[in-house]
DNA sequence: CATAACTCGTACAGCGGCGTACTAGTTATG
DNA sequence: CATAACTAGTACGCCGCTGTACGAGTTATG
């Protein structure tokens, strides 16, 4: 079936006024940043947020999921924008320093947009807009299974859990202040490149990536 | 200052009647079921579970948020109690094997619980009460890291959020069916041996415990 | 058996969020 | 500049959940 939301960059077939463009990216932005404070934002704060009267917000969203919806797809391509700029190139052990340290940064400044995500949107398509994300991790692993640099006893499946799964984990430790914030890409890169040496190989030594 | 709910195993000034004390049992054991289920059960739904009155379970939890504590506390208790029958001596990397198996049963089980207590509960009281079961983890691998079979270059702390947070992933990757469940305690040691290993050190063979 | 403890159902009040009508006003755009 | 697009505000109605009050019935317990 089709949805509303998939007109993420296709455009619909008369232009909307300018305004009515603007006030839209206002919604966004204060929808992100309203929900990454607080998962359970109502679309009143929202709205004020915005500075806009919450009918005007209805007028553009017709519901709250699809606003939550909205703004997890922005959220996403602005993260798949920034991934897109990492090298994930050359030795895959230092490639994966690369993405990690530069994922970690989106997850912990947004986890609470897919908190509100999961809370409102079916599972499946969760799964399916961070479909480009996850292949990214997926595709770097798989590059280094094939150079014998990542063990290939584990499913593939699974060791993205594990790498998706110690960076909220880290972004969690880092906001209840258990852990320094700066020195959080070091734990998880340490903690991943061993995770992933296979059983009778030395463990690499994790190198600093900035 | 006091919390209602300490009053866990100590018992009340006045006995309470036979067919209270059997109520109360009704009502947690409804609620684990419920909350279990779904974190965001009312207590409509508790108390129906529960084949009694919404007001009789008013008349033993004062709010919503004291039933989930007690639910909570109920959980961790009897999660304390089969932890505690599970051997943590001998060869460390046994012993974690063994820990992970227990403990990954009891996290699969009421996950959803701690769910709801996050959504209800202060984060400290959620701490709190976990105490005694990160503990647990912590002390295992502090005594490997003494006996040189866990590395010593990262965090206590961050090596018992990495054994958490992979226990529930696990979890929720079994919960979508992504991993099948049999197969997950073997994943997650597999995992966690290889990552508490110090650089330059070789991985050492995960070995089914079952 | 008498009393206190306990339970039940219904009913009510409050809260906060969601989504919609309606009216009146403002503003971009051809 | 005229029209259509857009916005604002207020005011509803709806829903579900929480917590409390009441009055009457049942049951364990000394």
């Amino acid at each position: 079936m089709a949805r509303e939301s998939d007109r993420v960059d296709t455009e619909a077939p008369r232009a909307r006024r300018a305004d009515a463009r603007r006030n839209v990216e206002a919604i966004l932005d204060a929808a992100v940043a309203c929900l990454s404070r607080d998962p359970d934002a109502s679309v009143v704060d929202i709205a004020a947020a915005a500075s806009v009267g919450r009918v005007t917000l209805y007028g553009h969203f017709k519901t709250r999921a699809e606003l939550i919806d909205a703004a997890l797809v922005r959220t996403i391509q602005h993260a798949d924008q920034i991934l897109e700029t990492t090298d994930t190139t050359g030795d895959p052990t230092e490639a994966l320093t690369r993405l990690v340290a530069s994922s970690w940064q989106i997850v912990d400044q947004f986890r609470n947009i897919l908190v509100a995500a999961q809370r409102e949107l079916p599972a499946e398509r969760i799964r399916g807009v961070h479909d480009r994300v996850v292949r990214r991790i997926q595709s770097l692993l798989e590059r280094g299974q094939r150079g014998g640099a990542f063990r290939t006893d584990l499913p593939k499946r699974w060791m993205v859990t594990t790498v998706i799964s110690l960076m909220h984990a880290a972004a969690e430790d880092a906001a209840a202040g258990r852990v320094k914030v700066d020195q959080v890409p070091g734990l998880i890169t340490a903690t991943l490149l061993a995770a992933f040496t296979a059983p009778g190989a030395k463990v690499p030594a994790a190198r600093p990536s900035a």
